[in-house]
DNA sequence: CGGAGTTTGTAATTGTGAGCACAAACCCTT
DNA sequence: AAGGGTTTGTGCTCACAATTACAAACTCCG
C-alpha cells in the first residue's frame, strides 16, 4: 500500500510523545489524549496507525510502550544511521557538536570541506577530509545520510555528488530548493525560510491571522 | 482571499531564487527556468503568484527585479524583525552565532535562560536575561519572533510564556509538536524528525522509494 | 454477569491543492 | 506591419488528505 508522506512526517512526533509518555512510567494512551498534547485530532492519529496495522484496543487505548516499539520499527529505528557532512564552516562545526544526533541512533562518521585550509582538521573525533576525495572515501565506507552544510551556491553540486556515493537520503541546511532524483529524501533545514514565510501573517501587527499547524 | 498556507511557505523560496538571479544580473525569468531551478512544475508557480497580482508579462516572463520587490512586501521582508532566543546552551550559542538572520533583516535583540549560572554572562553583544523577567523585559521592549531552544521537557512552557508576552511568532528548535492559539505561527527546525521520517524510506537498502518533495 | 461508558478502526463525506490545457497577450524578426 | 513563437493567467478536473460518524470491541464497576 502507498502511505501518504505527510503521515511519515507526522510519525517521528507521536514517537517522541509517546517517549516522554514511556518516561512517566504511563501504560497505555488514548488517541484523545495523545491528539490533545500535540493539537492533532484523534481521528488523525488513529487513521495513521492504521494505516500500518491494528495497535489499539476499543475502550482502552495504545499500550505505550508496544506502540513506540511499533512506530520504531516501522521508521527504521532501530538502526544505526551513518551519516557525512559536507561544509565544515560556523554551521558545518556547530552541527558537528549538536549532542541530539547519537542518541537517535544517527552518528557523522565523515567530515567534508572544500577549503584545503579546513582540510586535515581535527574535529569531535574527525578528521576533515577533502571534498575531492568525496567518493573515494564514501565508495569504501558508504553512509546512509548526507548533510549539507555548504553555501547556497554550490550546494546542489554538493547534493548531487552525495548522491553519485549513494547516499539516499539528504539533510540540506542550505537555503534553497534543490532538485533530487526519484527515491531519493531530502529535506530542508532553514531557520531563516521558517522566519520569511510567519511574517506574512504577522506583518499587520496586531490583526489576528489564520492559525498555525503543528 | 484566503490563500493557502503551502503557497506561502513556497514564496521564501521563490525569493531566494530570483535574488540569485539579480546578482547575476539577469532582468527576466520565466516560470518554466525558475521551475526547473527549483524542481516546481511552472504552473505551480504561476498559480502561486497569481494569488496575489498579475505581475508578469506574457511571452517575455517575470521582471527579476519587480518580482523580488513583490514577494519581499507581501512577505514583509521589506521590514526589521526584533527576535528573542530562549536557551543560551551549546544549541542556543550556535544560533547566536550564526550570521545569516541579519542580512535578511532578522535580529536576536534578547537572550534568557533559566540556569542562573549563564544568567548575566555576555555572548554576541548580549547580556543573558533570567527567564523569569522574560514578561518585564518584553514588555518593555516588545519583539516580534520568539526564539525557542531549551529541553523538550519544558519548552511548551517557555513558548506559553513568550506568546502571553506578545510574541506573534515562534521558531522552535524542540522536537515536539507544541500547542499554540489561533493566530500564533509556529515553525519546527528539528533535524533529528527530519531524519526519523527519511530513515521510513531508506530502511529497506536498494530498493527505490516514493521520490522526496522538495 | 450485565450494562453503562470508552475507545478503536474505518466507510463515507467533505475540503483542498496540484496539474492540465488553452485563450489571450506580448515579443521579435523580417 | 504581420505572423510565428513564447509565456502568462486561470477555469476545470483529478487526486489526495482531513474530518465526520458510527458499529464493533473492550473495560470496569456493582
Amino acid at each position: 500500500m502507498e502511505i501518504p508522506p505527510v503521515v511519515i512526517d507526522r510519525l517521528p512526533l507521536y514517537a517522541r510523545a509517546l517517549s516522554m509518555l514511556e518516561a512517566r512510567e504511563r501504560e497505555v494512551v488514548s488517541s484523545q489524549e495523545l491528539g490533545t498534547r500535540l493539537g492533532v485530532t484523534p481521528a488523525q492519529i488513529r487513521k495513521d496507525l492504521s494505516y500500518f496495522g491494528r495497535f489499539g484496543k476499543q475502550g482502552r487505548g495504545y499500550n505505550v510502550r508496544k506502540l513506540l516499539d511499533e512506530l520504531h520499527r516501522i521508521l527504521g529505528l532501530d538502526k544505526q544511521w551513518r551519516m557525512a557532512l559536507v561544509g565544515v564552516g560556523k554551521l558545518g562545526r556547530a552541527i558537528l557538536g549538536y549532542e541530539g544526533f547519537t542518541p537517535q541512533g544517527f552518528r557523522i562518521v565523515e567530515a567534508f570541506d572544500t577549503d584545503p585550509k579546513r582540510v586535515g582538521e581535527q574535529i569531535s573525533n574527525l578528521t576533515v577530509k577533502n571534498v575531492e576525495d568525496l567518493e573515494r572515501v564514501l565508495s569504501q565506507n558508504p553512509v546512509d545520510v548526507g548533510i549539507v552544510a555548504v553555501p547556497a551556491e554550490i550546494a546542489q553540486d554538493i547534493i548531487d555528488a552525495l548522491i553519485k556515493c549513494g547516499v539516499r537520503a539528504i539533510l540540506n541546511y542550505a537555503p534553497i530548493a534543490a532538485r533530487v532524483p526519484p527515491g531519493i529524501q531530502m529535506k530542508r533545514i532553514e531557520p531563516v525560510l521558517a522566519l520569511q514565510s510567519m511574517t506574512y501573517y504577522i506583518k499587520n501587527a496586531g490583526r489576528p491571522a489564520a492559525s498555525a499547524r503543528s
